[in-house]
DNA sequence: TATATTTTGCAACACAGTTGCATGTAAATA
DNA sequence: TATTTACATGCAACTGTGTTGCAAAATATA
């Protein structure tokens, strides 16, 4: 157990529970994003279905996860920079998903380009999903 | 009835039913994308959900509509330009929707921009949504 | 019009996600 | 440490979305 877990917890006025600590370390040992189905099965196996739904629900709201729109529509959530808290999120980056493994990734080191919007317009959030081949796959 | 219904159904071999009819006729003549449930409210009524389904399905197949990716994960569609068709799509445009009225655009005027992902990846496709507030709902 | 081919509607199903409520667990307090 | 209080969990039941098989109906073609 990563010994972040605790303080990211306690951090965030969460009582530290099995499940919390569970799959808080999964998102910490893990680089890339996971889908609900992910976590069940990882995690799971030992916690209801709607206690994963719950813990990643209150992690999205405290600002300890986001998640990542995909075009095949299922959702995705990954570990949130620091800078993000209670209700603020500032997870401006764009994401990366492989069509060969499924590993979807935050793109942190990039800035989000400027997206033009017809006169009048007003553009608040440009979402980004790069799809493609990651490095280790197109080695194979 | 828009004229041209009739038409693109012909050109893409489909043969002209009531429901098709109907829901081509609601893209033609809206400029705003649709999602499922508006459909079944306006077309529907007088066809099953499950004729609605496949219709939109077939329409994507065959190149007349495209689905557009949500942040909250819902899926739209909205009419393709004339050069997609049966299993090749050339949507090469990025989308607004107004969080005001929930109005979704196909932006076919604006060049998608270069985005960056890290060395040895490749990318093939870069998929843009840009959330913010139309021009008619700024003047409210 | 008669026939072959598609499309439709219905019922039944699968799956993701949500809600209410009783019980269990963690945190705060004494 | 023991007690109290607040919160998190599991279960069952439910909703919404999308899919499938099949018989009946509608369409295209000759
Ligand atoms: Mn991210
Ligand atoms: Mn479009
Ligand atoms: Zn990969
Ligand atoms: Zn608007």
């Amino acid at each position: 157990m990563d010994t972040r877990v605790h303080d990211i917890l306690r951090r965030n006025q969460l009582s530290v529970t099995a499940s919390r600590e569970k799959i808080l370390n999964l998102f910490l040992t893990n680089t890339r994003a996971l889908a609900h189905a992910d976590i069940e099965h990882k995690a799971g196996e030992r916690f209801d279905r709607v206690t994963v739904y719950r813990t990643l629900q209150t992690f999205v709201e405290k600002g300890i996860l986001h998640t990542i729109p995909t075009a095949d529509n299922s959702v995705r959530y990954a570990l949130c920079k620091n800078d993000c808290f209670e209700g603020h999120h500032h997870d401006n980056h764009y994401h990366f998903i492989c069509s060969a493994c499924g590993k979807t990734e935050c793109l942190e080191e990039f800035v989000i380009p400027s997206v033009k919007v017809p006169k009048e317009y007003l553009a608040n959030n440009v979402e980004i999903v790069v799809n493609g081949v990651c490095a280790a796959c197109r080695k194979k």
